[in-house]
DNA sequence: CCAAAAGTGTTCTGACTACACCCATGC
DNA sequence: GCATGGGTGTAGTCAGAACACTTTTGG
């Protein structure tokens, strides 16, 4: 039996967070853990963390990426297990709430105690996701259409756990070509208008 | 059901191999194919790899990682396919000859056309490899204890498929620490005697 | 004496770091 | 007028790239 797993992160209140499901059933009833579960008929993996991933948040068309295959799960049915992993923006996402499983953010740092091998994979995935914030554009998955550069460089903060410096984080991320002005100009509460960002790409690349 | 497949690779005669076996049964009967298979009974995904490994070549104790794990292979009697590479130094190898199945070095730029997804596995390998050449020490397990730089300098060049500058090479694995000097001089063939170097370790790290 | 491989230093450039002040706005 | 956040330039350091000649050896 193959089931998957997804690591659905995202970046709120200037904590990089994860989605957790509390489970309903047996084993680790109560427990917190990923959301996932056994591939439906004539489904590919793919299509299984994308539909998870929908079932959860509501979105689709985010950076959404196969992550490590593990086995030997403690008391899963599963043989192997395929984990993925997700950044959505949390403002986009609509969470059920009818559910008996509760989906609700939890911010990484302070993580309750998890069923299966849960934590395991939220360290793998939070290290890769770390890394390719470094070289890549993933982040375009967690903001919205347009930004402000102080908005970015706190969704980076945020992922990387350090403070950085607001000329240097601009140079690079113009300089790479990770973002452009939109030549928006806005006003909003009380400062001063500010530019607003676009992505140039929204697909994955490599910088 | 659950298959893994092995990427091997060697660098031999200044080309980067890869590991294939003739296949003697159907599907593609003939035609040429990473060496993989079922999981046995009991056996974890990574057992089954170094079991695969240890089959064909008789080295244990190489680089083994896990790449990527894929589905809808065709006509494959497996759900899933979870695809792992290696790196073995082609002197210590030692493949079967008396096997029904002839597995074989092939250099990477010319390969035959291959059975199932092997193409794509194998493009995959390869990329990751060439980065990780760049950033670890992954190269250890491509060459005997002691070596001269340039024999570890043939080694990247065959990888990355270009030439390298001498002086900027040795600056660079010393002075990351990837070798150190084992103070071994050498006399050999018609040339200068040689500094010896080896790996300061042959456990995968990054730099 | 020739071929083959080993060894060696300097200069330039581009990327990254550190660092501090002024401006526009709304209240 | 003050609090909030937006915007800007320079100097130093370090890693990587480019580049050519001399030495030892065996045949």
């Amino acid at each position: 039996m193959t089931a998957v797993v997804v690591v659905i992160f995202t970046v709120s209140g200037g904590e990089l967070s994860v989605l957790l499901i509390e489970r309903s059933g047996d084993p680790y009833r109560g427990s917190w853990a990923l959301p996932g579960g056994l591939l439906h008929g004539g489904e590919s993996l793919k299509e299984a963390a994308v539909r998870k991933l929908a079932d959860e948040t509501g979105v689709s068309d985010v950076f959404l990426e196969q992550l490590y295959t593990f086995d030997c799960i403690p008391s899963s049915d599963a043989t192997v297990v395929v984990s993925y992993f997700a950044l959505v923006d949390s403002r986009r996402a609509r969470l059920r709430t009818e559910l008996e499983w509760q989906p609700a953010w939890h911010v990484l740092r302070t993580l309750p105690h998890l069923g299966f091998d849960n934590e395991r994979i939220i360290d793998y995935a939070s290290e890769r996701l770390r890394a390719k914030l470094e070289y890549t554009n993933v982040a375009y998955s967690l903001l919205p259409e347009r930004f402000t550069l102080s908005d970015l460089q706190g969704v980076y903060e945020a992922i990387l756990g350090e403070a950085m410096d607001k000329r240097n984080f601009r140079r690079r991320v113009v300089g790479l070509g990770v973002v452009r002005e939109t030549g928006q100009l806005q006003k909003r509460g009380a400062h001063r208008p500010a530019m607003l960002y676009e992505f140039t790409s929204r697909e994955p690349m490599v910088l």
